[in-house]
DNA sequence: ATTCTTCTTCAAAATATCTTCAGATTCATT
DNA sequence: AATGAATCTGAAGATATTTTGAAGAAGAAT
């Protein structure tokens, strides 16, 4: 799961990244307005913190910008002022939750999941692809009814190639979106993981559902 | 299941009830001191969601006096303002619950249906899963028959198990529960209290019910 | 005050996972 | 078929997490 922080304070961001690191969140900060809009032009983010406050007033300005780019979806408001005019202007402009400052960061790690959740599922928390199920409340996966144990890379890669199902996958999108930093030209860790996923999945079923498409990548589908 | 909303915000309140009614819940509104006091002396709530911040404070003043009347059972407290010192305040008047303004719908969802299940749990006094049944009234756990003599920490932990069995509960989760303030990064107590706990129900019985997610968290589960 | 129980802390040992690597295999192109 | 590049595989080393036992601290009971 990737997250953008866009901060100015340094000191917060740093610490508001370090937290969420250490709950397995892929992080990037962006400090002011040509960062934030370059950074969500290349990447694709399961949730974005946006302190409406930057200096310059920027913090609207940037959400204005993501609402042109329909990337609104997904964007936590973090905001010093506690007017409710800031935060009803946030949210009419497509921002989905907003957190006062100074907040607890056990708090930003629940709006966080309600975000992520809400985003990826719509509330529902089965997912279903032919004989594969996986239940993201228990974090349980089931081939043919048979329980299948996967490693926390594993399940997450497993989620990845299921919400980008039957569409070409990128080895470098992998990397991107499982490790964060382009660990570039070496992907002996993403044959090495995908060889136990697909082992695992097919020791359950029978498919073998990723396909490798020669020079390019990868494809979840069951052709 | 009815539900009181106490909110002088009309448009907030209605909202809420309709959302409410939706999830086939039964719903009052009382928007003032003289209405909640009424609504609650002749009702008999499984609910109650109660804004603090009210006109002249009187979102306290309403919970001093469910707290006489010792009805302050499944009172969920909304407020917009975020500081500590409300929270505390609120939950120690005997609230069970704390939510900021502005919420998500669901989330409020979840609370209540969080705070119901708790309340069902001491209503209903045993609880079971295979062959370990507790009893929630002589706070006793048995397994194959057998009496588990469980310590305090150990009940808790076991309790909040059961309440979510089946599904990935993280260490923080836990430690957020049984412990309140999060104590981040260090979960030494945890793995003490669990193995202490997992002992115990296994040389009652045979199966070890807590499983070890790597990385993730437990897993309360017969499988 | 003393004893007993429970809770927490600590560090070593056991496990699980992640990453790296080198050799084998497959693939597209010639 | 031969070639080189890309991918797969199994094993081993490096990391990270969990389990465990033991001991000290804090609380409760006598």
């Amino acid at each position: 799961m990737k997250i953008l922080i866009i901060e100015d304070e340094k000191e917060l961001s740093a610490s508001i990244a370090d937290y969420l690191s250490s709950q397995d969140y892929t992080c990037d900060v962006a400090d002011d307005f040509a960062g934030a809009i370059d950074k969500t032009e290349y990447n694709n983010y399961d949730c974005i913190l946006l302190d409406i406050s930057l200096p310059g007033g920027s913090g609207l300005k940037i959400l204005e910008r993501l609402k042109e780019d329909k990337k609104t979806d997904g964007v936590l408001i973090i905001s010093a002022k506690n007017s409710l005019d800031d935060k009803i202007q946030g949210l009419n402009l497509g921002a989905d939750d907003y957190l006062s400052k100074p907040f607890h960061l056990s708090e930003l790690n629940a709006r966080i999941a309600a975000i992520i959740r809400r985003k990826n599922f719509e509330g529902n928390n089965l997912i279903e692809f032919h004989n594969l199920i996986i239940d993201t409340q228990s974090k349980t996966v089931t081939v043919n009814k048979n329980l299948v144990e996967l490693t926390k890379k594993e399940y997450e890669l497993l989620l990845y190639f299921i919400s980008n199902k039957k569409r070409l996958i990128s080895k470098d999108a992998i990397a991107e979106h499982l490790w964060g930093n382009d660990m570039s030209g070496n992907f002996d860790f993403i044959y090495t993981h995908i060889k136990n996923l697909r082992k695992k999945l097919m020791d359950a079923g029978d498919a073998d559902y990723i396909k490798s498409v020669y020079g390019m990548g990868y494809k979840f589908t069951n052709q």
